[in-house]
DNA sequence: TTGGTTTAAGACAATTTAGTCCCAAAAGAA
DNA sequence: TTCTTTTGGGACTAAATTGTCTTAAACCAA
């Protein structure tokens, strides 16, 4: 079962890894985030360019350049990151495809998944990066 | 937001309709599912070749040929069609889609998708064709 | 200013998923 | 038998996702 596409996955991870940071005003480069994750560079690259254009990141070139965080990761929410990455209608799906259905007289999946989909969105609405990176600080957790 | 791919969902909108069906030991016409499911004929056809080659489908070739379900709706739970149309290791996976990971320090979203793993399994083990297809017979829904 | 480093951008290739097509094989009817 | 209908099986194409590569642009330091 996959309910994020990979790229989501590695810009996720990559958000985490960059609020994990010591220093806050430090850009972290793409380059050792894709070593030390082992997530293609190139491929990271791209992922964190939409998340550039879509203001989550600053970024700069050069030596001492990367990505840093526009905003506290306490203030950064998993929703926001799944919506740029996956698309605004993420969370509009049947459960079987259909592309409108069950107002009038819904399958026996119905509220089920539309449960399910409501738990998704509000976890995702409640977990900042400031509590996806938290063990990782600790040293706890791999990434 | 999907959890199944386009596979599983025609395989198991075809098996709802075979399950609506009033005489049960009649074959269902491929060809009449792909056209009243708006379905490619041939790529339905595939999919229902795995299926039977699964023991969940009955076919016959000819006039008046289809296919039909091996057990009454009632015994045949979507766990067992999703096992087989996604892979056994449909409810093997991680969130962030690490190989292994999380046991000594799980990271905030494990036991968040662990309980949503275990709800949608829990699910799939108890519904049946039956149910699925109950509303389907009362002519409330369409397919 | 020159050169090295690093992200930006977009073309390109590989893989997976989705869908199409053709012909063989089986079943029934004439 | 012979013809028609319908599934079986495999090759093929299309589209989406995933990943690679090349060049440009920005930044820094010598
Ligand atoms: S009733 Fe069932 S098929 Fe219709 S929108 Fe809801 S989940 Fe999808
Ligand atoms: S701890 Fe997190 S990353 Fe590790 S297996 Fe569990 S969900 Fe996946």
């Amino acid at each position: 079962m996959k309910v994020l596409s990979n790229a989501s996955i590695y810009g996720l991870r990559a958000l985490i890894y960059v609020a994990s940071q010591k220093n806050e005003k430090e850009y972290v480069s793409i380059r050792e985030m894709s070593e030390s994750m082992d997530i293609s560079f190139h491929f990271l690259t791209k992922i964190l360019q939409t998340l550039t254009k879509n203001g989550i990141l600053y970024s700069s070139r050069g030596p001492h350049g990367g990505v840093a965080l526009t905003r506290p990761p306490g203030q950064v929410f998993m929703v926001e990151i799944v919506k740029i990455l996956e698309g605004e209608d993420y969370f509009d799906t049947c459960f079987l495809g259909h592309p409108d259905c069950g107002i009038a007289a819904p399958c026996p999946m119905h509220d089920f998944w539309i449960n399910v989909k409501s738990v998704f969105l509000d976890r995702f609405e409640k977990t900042s990066l400031e509590e996806l990176s938290a063990k990782i600080k600790e040293g706890k957790l791999r990434l």
